[in-house]
DNA sequence: GAGTTTGAAACT
DNA sequence: CAGTTTCAAACTC
């Protein structure tokens, strides 16, 4: 494929494929439907349908097919297992007229979906369906080369497929044996309208030439497709009503379209006999099929481009795919095409809708925000659905929207919708991509019957893969899908892909737990992932599904990974129950956010009490930027939260003494029990989600002190602050010359979106997807940790270190270019660096006589080793939860004593002795483990 | 803000 | 794996 002038770099990676033909399209029940299925599968895996590549089987390669060849590139997605996407698909168009390829003239068009196998009686184009058993049209065959779709409103769409060389012309070249099959718009089908400067010629027929099979040399099968108007002059958008049968038909030469489907089965090519063939559609233009003419809404759709116009008497929604932003001149731009998109239009409202689950709110348009459900940060809905609004470049905003029901039918949800629905509705319900599992995407409008579409989307998708637009009031939520992040790679570690769960409502709680990120993490978005993976259960999607369409395709997490990133939630979830996790976010939307406990009085005052647990980490810029997920040192990140807390403690109100009294008694038993040998390690951190919880005052933690003690260290992970320190946001990228494609720039590197940087030529945005999701791979191959974060704390509480050490050589680590000190860490062994000074008591060394003496190093080093092990030991008892509780018991006295109006001297007295006695308990504890465990050991050693 | 320094990432 | 180059942030002026 790429032979041909190498424009098409998009497919270097690409496997080989088996032919494609139009019929796949349009007759979904056809078995080359499924196998194409299946070889796009194997293609999906990594090069697994290699052996299917062969060159040869290009069209581009041969001759004749590179006259006039519009080549529709479906772009190689990420396995579509488990997570969906709405696919895109690169269209390049070639219209060289016999040229050799360098002068053919490449237009980059762009499909939405890939084309996939469509159950029977289903009829789409790009993901929308527009006839099928739900629909009250019928598809009928009424000639043995016919296929007869009728609608609703009997608008009748003939499906031919034509013997060879009845309707071949010149773009049939090479497929003697291949059949053509016609599209014959009946009198309800509206004007194709075909951007990009090509035109369909002064015919109303397209003809696809298909390659007989991905072995045998382009042979191709001819397919018409007939009914779609020329540009020329008429009104592409003429009501339906208008446009009789007859015109279609009555064009006068077919123009050739053949669709081919390259070697690794993404690429199809469209051979167009006559001068010019627009398949792109990118505004206003699009093959409009429209059946149901009499129905208040419309669609329109372009095949090629998956355009889809909703057109409804009043509002228009318009779901359609996006021609690159960017077209390489002539080639090599179906290789940058970006992935499509699917712009919901409502109205004055306009959201963008990329491959993902997110939302692509487009500032133009009048586009506002209401459009959906999204304000800032995570907004449910009403249909259990969240979204997450992210501000983007350009006052762009991204809203992933994820789900928290796991209802939903699998496919053609739609289907038993009532017809008297008043609100106009579109689902996309995509089913995993397993074997002869169709997917099936509806567009349902309640007004009027859905209409046209002929595509199989290459799409497989976990159980919860189910897209939900919604049109309700001009609200359009679209549900998730996270696909890309996850890498296959991942899967072994990862998965625990079939456990049923509400995936979608631990997703929303995931999101919820956290401020709207201003980015997306790879490690989050793998949270989301896993837990949408192992949300399956959704009926019939988890079972047809094969295991593999289960597992995410990119799983950029590793063990520690995973569980680091559902830390939080647990964490949240085991604090006090009177408190509740807020994020107060600066007035800049860039701000750094701070996590707060909410503490709000039962009193009649009504105290609200915001405790900073964590600030954003001083080192949030570039700490933050390397991978360091976001964590402050947690000694600095304590005293600020003690400090802030001490701050708003002169600011509480009175509160019930008896009550705080009471509750201080408690916490104070709580300590206690601590202290007893039991050992009930790590209890379940299963409780309801903190924020539903009643805004009562409970100055003391529903986790007791000593309750928090015993969590320290027990798992593995950990290694998230859990009070938000993830959540922090570093500076904005300033790439230049990477696109921040590269791990170069930190935005990628942290597995985010770049947002608000000032880089240049920026890939790393929603609009290159695939570049980016190329990207992704690129380091995974180079590097398979290269996203997780590169400073850890083995357990929760243990020291942060750099996983992999610094290589510092003049900077002594002690300037930000050491990542160690960047990361407020002392560099340990690991770090291979020169001179090292980053050391905590680096002041007691005179590091410049140490260049060269590996022995003062090492020693150095092994020191700050061994103060690294007491801080550990330190932190393991000093966590967060720990210090929360007790803060809380202070608090409790506080209030008890503006109660009793005592003096101030005596509160801080009493408030110190507070402090001192429950610094006691911890060092009682950590004093009583020590020596427990040492005792362990000694057991075990002898 | 421009230029330099630095070290990680990428490349060979 | 080591050496070199590229890159972007940190730093300096």
């Amino acid at each position: 494929m790429d032979t041909s002038g190498g424009n098409m770099d998009s497919l270097d990676d690409t496997g080989p494929l088996p032919e494609l033909s139009f019929e796949d399209f349009l007759e979904p029940t056809s078995e080359k439907s499924s196998q194409h299925m299946d070889v796009l599968d194997s293609e999906e895996d990594d090069g697994g349908g290699d052996e299917l590549a062969d060159p040869a089987n290009d069209s581009l390669n041969t001759p004749q097919f590179k006259k006039n060849v519009v080549n529709i590139l479906e772009d190689k997605r990420l396995n579509p297992s488990g997570v969906t996407v709405l696919k895109s698909h690169a269209i390049k168009m070639v219209t060289t007229g016999g040229t050799p390829p360098a002068n053919a003239q490449v237009t980059d068009v762009k499909i939405l979906n890939k084309f996939k196998p469509m159950p029977s009686n289903t009829l789409k184009i790009g993901s929308t369906t527009i006839a099928n058993k739900s629909t009250p049209g019928t598809i009928t065959k009424t000639l043995s080369n016919f296929t007869q779709i009728k609608t609703k409103d009997g608008q009748v769409i003939y499906v031919q497929k034509s013997v060879p060389g009845t309707q071949s012309s010149t773009a049939v070249a090479g497929s003697p044996s291949g059949g053509v099959r016609r599209l014959v718009a009946p009198s309800g089908i509206q004007k194709a309208v075909l951007s990009k400067g090509v035109t369909l010629a002064s015919t109303g027929l397209v003809k696809a030439a298909v390659p007989a099979k991905a072995s045998t040399p382009v042979p191709a099968t001819a397919i018409t497709l007939k009914g779609i108007q020329p540009l020329a002059g008429s009104s592409v958008k003429s009501p339906l009503s208008s446009t009789p049968a007859t015109t279609s038909v009555s064009l006068a030469q077919p123009t050739k379209l053949q669709v081919f489907r390259t070697a690794d089965g993404k690429i199809i090519k469209f051979n167009q006999a006559g001068s010019s063939l627009l398949l792109n559609a990118k505004q206003g233009t699009g093959t409009t099929v429209t059946p149901g003419g009499s129905a208040a809404t419309s669609v329109k759709l372009s095949p090629s481009t998956g355009n889809v116009v909703l057109s409804k008497p009043v509002g228009q929604v318009v779901v359609r795919t996006e021609t690159p932003v960017k077209h390489a001149s002539g080639s090599v731009a179906s290789a940058s095409a970006t992935p499509g998109k699917m712009l919901v239009q409502s109205a004055s409202k306009q959201i963008l809708v990329s491959n993902k689950n997110i939302i692509k709110l487009s500032p133009n348009a009048g586009a506002t925000s209401s459009t959906t459900h999204t304000t800032s940060g995570q907004t449910p809905t009403s249909s259990g659905l969240h979204a997450i609004q992210l501000p983007g470049k350009a006052g762009v905003q991204y809203v992933r929207v994820l789900t928290n029901n796991k209802s939903a039918g699998s496919t053609s949800a739609t289907a038993s919708m009532p017809k008297t629905m008043q609100t106009q509705k579109i689902t996309v319900v995509r089913s995993p991509a397993a074997k002869g599992v169709p997917a099936t995407s509806t567009i349902t409008s309640a007004a009027a019957a859905p209409a046209v579409a002929a595509s199989k989307a290459n799409v497989a998708m976990g159980s919860t893969n189910k897209i939900v637009m919604r049109t309700m009031g001009g609200s359009i939520v679209p549900l998730p899908s996270m696909q890309t992040l996850v890498s296959k790679r991942a899967l072994g570690a990862s998965t625990n892909a079939s456990k049923p769960a509400s995936a979608t409502s631990s997703s929303a709680t995931l999101s919820g737990s956290q401020e709207s990120p201003r980015k997306h993490r790879l490690t989050d978005l793998n949270v989301e992932l896993k837990q949408l993976a192992s949300a399956s259960s959704d009926a019939s999607d988890s079972s047809d599904a094969g295991p593999e369409a289960k597992k995410p395709r990119y799983v950029i997490t590793m063990q520690k990974g995973s569980q680091k990133a559902t830390q939080p939630v647990q964490k949240l979830i085991n604090r006090t129950a009177n408190a509740q996790r807020v994020a107060a976010s600066g007035t800049s939307p860039n701000a750094p956010k701070k996590i707060y406990n909410y503490v709000q009085s039962t009193g009649t005052n009504g105290v609200k009490y915001m405790i900073c647990n964590s600030g954003v980490p001083q080192s949030s810029t570039s700490a933050m930027r390397r991978g360091y997920t976001g964590y402050v040192d947690s000694k600095s990140r304590r005293m600020v939260s003690i400090s802030s807390q001490q701050h708003r403690f002169k600011q509480m109100n009175t509160q019930q003494q008896s009550k705080h009294q009471q509750l201080q008694a408690q916490a104070k038993q709580r300590i206690r029990q601590q202290q007893l040998p039991t050992e009930q390690s790590a209890p379940t951190k299963v409780e309801p989600k903190l924020p539903t919880q009643p805004p009562g005052f409970n100055p003391v933690p529903t986790k007791p002190l000593f309750d928090i003690l015993k969590q320290p260290a027990t798992g593995a992970a950990a290694t998230v602050d859990a009070l938000g320190g993830m959540t922090s946001r570093r500076k904005h990228c300033n790439c230049s010359k990477s696109q921040c494609l590269k791990l170069y720039c930190d935005c990628f590197a942290n597995g985010e979106f770049c947002q608000d940087c000032t880089c240049k030529d920026c890939f790393n945005n929603m609009d290159y997807e695939v570049e980016r999701e190329r990207a992704i791979r690129s380091c995974l191959d180079r590097n398979p940790s290269a996203f997780q974060p590169k400073i850890t704390a083995p357990n929760s509480g243990d020291m942060r270190l750099h996983n992999k050490g610094c290589n510092c050589k003049r900077s002594g680590c002690l300037k930000n270019y050491c990542e160690c000190y960047e990361a407020k860490i002392p560099c340990t062994s690991i770090c291979k660096c020169v001179g090292c000074r980053n050391m905590e008591d680096r002041p007691d060394v005179d590091m410049d006589s140490l260049d060269g003496l590996m022995g003062a190093k090492s020693l150095q080093k092994d020191k700050a080793s061994n103060k690294q092990s007491n801080e550990n030991r330190a932190n393991m008892y000093f966590t967060d939860d720990v210090i929360e509780a007790t803060i809380m018991c202070m608090i409790s006295r506080i209030v008890m004593h503006e109660k009793q109006n005592m003096p101030v001297e005596d509160t801080e007295r009493e408030v110190m002795e507070e402090l001192g006695e429950s610094l006691n308990q911890i060092i009682t504890f950590a004093k009583e483990k020590h020596d427990t465990s040492q005792l362990d050991e000694s057991k075990a050693t002898s």
